[in-house]
DNA sequence: AAACGAGGCGCC
DNA sequence: AAAGGGCGCCTCGTTT
C-alpha cells in the first residue's frame, strides 16, 4: 500500500492511503522511518524537497509517487500545460480556489544553505496530509482515465523514479579531476590569465586576425566581424563557423580557432571550474522533466554540455571503474517501434540501423541514410536531405506516415502525445497558423513524438539501472545525458553492471512496447576515463 | 546598473 | 553535405 509522506522540520508523518485517517503516526526521523520499509511507494508533494535531507540522512528510497510532476503530466495531458501543478495548486482547483502560482525553484546556492523542504504554501487551516490524500486520490482517477492508463502509470512511475535518479546525481556529481582540468586548460590556451585579461593563445590569435583584416577586430563581436569581412569585400551572412569555413580570406583559419577555445574559456574554463567543481565532483542540478520532451535539463555548469576536449578530465576514482553506457540510434528504433513499420523494426534488429537501411535502400552510402532518416524526424524538407526522404517514404511508408501526421496536426495548432501519454504544449493563445508558424509547429510535434518517447525510454531504463544498483556495494549514479548513463562502481563489479545496463534496456523495451523485434542495443565501456568510452 | 534579445556554440 | 528538433549559457549591444 502506497504510504503518503508529509515532511515537516523534525521528522514527518505518514499515512498509509487507504482512503481514511486511520493508521497516521509522526516520526522523529524520516530517513530513519523510510528506511524501514523499502518496498513501500512513498507518495509526497515533491521529490526534489522531500528527499535531499532524507537522502543526506543516509537513506535511499526505492519508490515514490511525486504529486507535482504527475500533476504537470496530467495537466499537459489535457492540454493545460503550464498551469501551476503544485500540490497547493492542484488542492486549489479541487476546492474551486484561487490557484496559487508555483514558486520558483531556489538557486542551487541558495539551497545549500536552506537545508530542508520548501514550505508548501496552503491556506490556513488545511491539513498538509488531508491534501496530499485528496490530491493523490483525484490523480488515481484521473490516471485510470486516460486512454492507455496503464501507459500512463508507467509514465508516471518512471517520472518518479527519474526525480529520484536526480537528486542522488546532484548530491553525488561526476568525478573530476581538476589537475588534469587544469592541464587541459593551459594545453589550449596558456597559462591562467586575471580576469578580463586574454590567455596568450587567444591574444596571439586575436593579433592574426587583426593582422589578416588591417586593422584590430573584436572576435567576440559578430557586429566587428561582419564589418570587417563586408570591408575586405566578402559578403557573410553571419559569423557561423560553418558560414565561415566556406570563406577564403585568411583571417577564417585564426577567427575559427579563436571561437573554439574563446569558448572553453568561457563555458568550462577556470572560472566554471572554480564555481562548479567540489570536492572532486563537477556538480551541476539535475532537474527531471525540465524540458517539454520530457528530458532532463540542469542548472548550472552546463552540465549536459560537457565538450569532449574536457572529458579526460573525468576519471574513475581509485579502485573504480566508470561503467559509460549510450543507447546507440535511440530515436530512429523508437519511430520503428511507435509505428510499428515492419521493414523499420526488421532494419532496427542491426546493431546498425543506418548501415542496415543504407544496404537496402542506399547501396549502402550509411551517410545518406542518416541524413534521410534525422531529416524525417526533425523535418527537414529541402538540402541533401530531399532525395533521401523520398527513398525512406517509398520503403518505410508507415513510419513516414506516423512523423508526417504528427507535423499535420501541429500546423493545424493541436496537440500530440509520445508514447506513454506525454504531451506537448499547446499553441499559444495569439497563435495564428500562417505559413512559417505553422510550418515550425509542425516541426516541432514531428520532433516531439520521437523526442519523448526516446526520453521515457531513457527514463525507464534509467529507473531499472538505478534499482539494480541498489545490490551493488559502492556503486553509484554519477552521470545521465539523454540517452547515457554513467555509473561509478569498484572495478571488480564493472562487468556485472554492464550487463546490467543492458538487461535494463532490454527490459525498457519490453516494458514500454512489448514484444517487437526493435532491438536497443547499447555501446557499454568500463573505463577508466571518460575520454575513453565511446 | 540591470534586464533583455540576439548571435553563437557546446551537448543530445 | 547542409543548416531541421530540444536545451544551457556565454558575450555583445541595446533598452530600460
Amino acid at each position: 500500500m502506497p504510504v503518503l509522506v508529509v515532511p515537516d522540520a523534525e521528522g514527518g508523518r505518514l499515512l498509509p492511503f487507504s482512503g481514511s485517517t486511520v493508521g497516521e503516526r509522526s516520526v522523529d526521523s524520516l530517513a530513519t522511518a523510510l528506511a524501514e520499509d523499502p518496498v513501500t511507494r512513498w507518495v509526497w508533494s515533491d521529490t526534489a524537497a522531500a528527499y535531499p535531507p532524507v537522502l543526506a540522512a543516509g537513506t535511499r528510497v526505492a519508490r515514490c509517487h511525486d504529486l507535482a510532476l504527475t500533476e504537470a503530466l496530467l495537466l499537459g495531458y489535457d492540454g493545460r500545460w503550464g498551469e501551476p501543478a503544485s500540490v497547493a495548486a492542484a488542492w486549489a482547483r479541487l476546492r474551486g480556489l484561487p490557484v496559487p502560482a508555483d514558486q520558483p525553484p531556489a538557486e542551487a546556492d541558495e539551497r545549500l544553505t536552506l537545508f530542508g523542504p520548501a514550505p508548501v504554501r496552503l491556506p490556513a487551516g488545511a491539513d498538509p496530509m488531508q491534501v496530499a490524500a485528496a490530491v493523490y486520490a483525484d490523480q488515481l482517477d484521473r490516471i485510470a482515465a486516460t486512454e492507455q492508463p496503464a501507459r500512463f502509470g508507467l509514465l508516471v512511475a518512471a517520472e518518479s523514479a527519474g526525480a529520484l535518479a536526480a537528486v542522488e546525481l546532484t548530491a553525488a556529481g561526476l568525478p573530476w579531476r581538476s589537475d588534469v582540468h587544469a592541464a587541459a586548460l593551459e594545453r589550449l590556451l596558456g597559462p591562467r590569465t586575471s580576469a578580463g585579461v586574454p590567455p596568450q593563445r587567444l591574444a596571439e590569435l586575436s593579433a592574426r586576425i587583426g593582422a589578416a583584416f588591417g586593422r584590430r577586430v573584436n572576435p567576440d563581436s559578430p557586429a566587428d566581424v561582419l564589418g570587417a569581412f563586408s570591408a575586405a569585400g566578402h559578403t557573410v551572412e553571419s559569423t557561423r563557423s560553418w558560414v565561415l569555413r566556406k570563406v577564403d580570406h585568411p583571417a577564417v583559419p585564426p577567427l575559427l580557432e579563436y571561437k573554439k577555445l574563446a569558448r572553453i574559456l568561457a563555458a568550462n574554463g577556470w572560472v566554471w571550474q572554480e564555481r562548479w567543481v567540489r570536492g572532486g565532483r563537477f556538480r551541476p542540478e539535475y532537474v527531471p522533466g525540465g524540458v517539454v520532451s520530457g528530458r532532463w535539463a540542469t542548472r548550472g555548469g552546463g552540465g549536459l554540455q560537457l565538450p569532449k576536449v574536457l572529458r579526460g578530465a573525468v576519471c574513475a576514482e581509485p579502485g573504480r571503474v566508470l561503467v559509460v553506457a549510450d543507447a546507440g540510434q535511440l530515436e530512429p528504433r523508437l519511430l520503428a517501434a511507435l509505428s510499428r513499420d515492419e521493414a523499420m523494426t526488421a532494419a532496427a534488429e542491426a546493431d546498425d540501423l543506418y548501415a542496415a537501411i543504407a544496404s537496402r535502400s542506399f547501396a549502402g552510402d550509411r551517410a545518406r541514410a542518416k541524413i534521410g532518416l534525422l531529416g524525417a524526424m526533425y523535418g527537414q524538407v529541402g538540402g541533401g536531405a530531399a532525395t533521401p526522404l523520398a527513398v525512406l517514404r517509398e520503403r518505410y511508408p508507415v513510419a513516414l506516415h506516423l512523423l508526417e501526421e504528427a507535423a499535420r496536426i501541429g500546423e493545424r495548432g493541436g496537440l500530440v502525445r509520445s508514447h506513454l501519454g506525454r504531451t506537448c504544449p499547446p499553441v499559444p493563445e495569439d497563435w495564428a497558423p500562417w505559413d512559417a508558424a505553422a510550418r515550425s509547429r509542425g516541426r516541432f510535434t514531428r520532433n516531439f513524438v520521437v523526442q519523448a518517447t526516446a526520453a521515457e525510454w531513457a527514463l525507464v531504463w534509467l529507473a531499472l539501472v538505478r534499482t539494480g544498483l541498489a545490490t551493488v556495494d559502492g556503486a553509484e549514479l554519477v552521470s545521465f545525458v539523454h540517452d547515457e548513463i554513467v555509473v561509478q562502481a569498484p572495478v571488480e563489479s564493472g562487468a556485472a553492471i554492464t550487463e546490467l545496463t543492458r538487461q535494463s534496456a532490454d527490459r525498457a523495451g519490453r516494458l514500454l512496447f512489448g514484444a517487437t523485434g526493435v532491438r536497443f542495443p547499447l555501446d557499454v565501456a568500463a573505463v577508466s576515463c571518460y575520454a575513453d568510452a565511446g
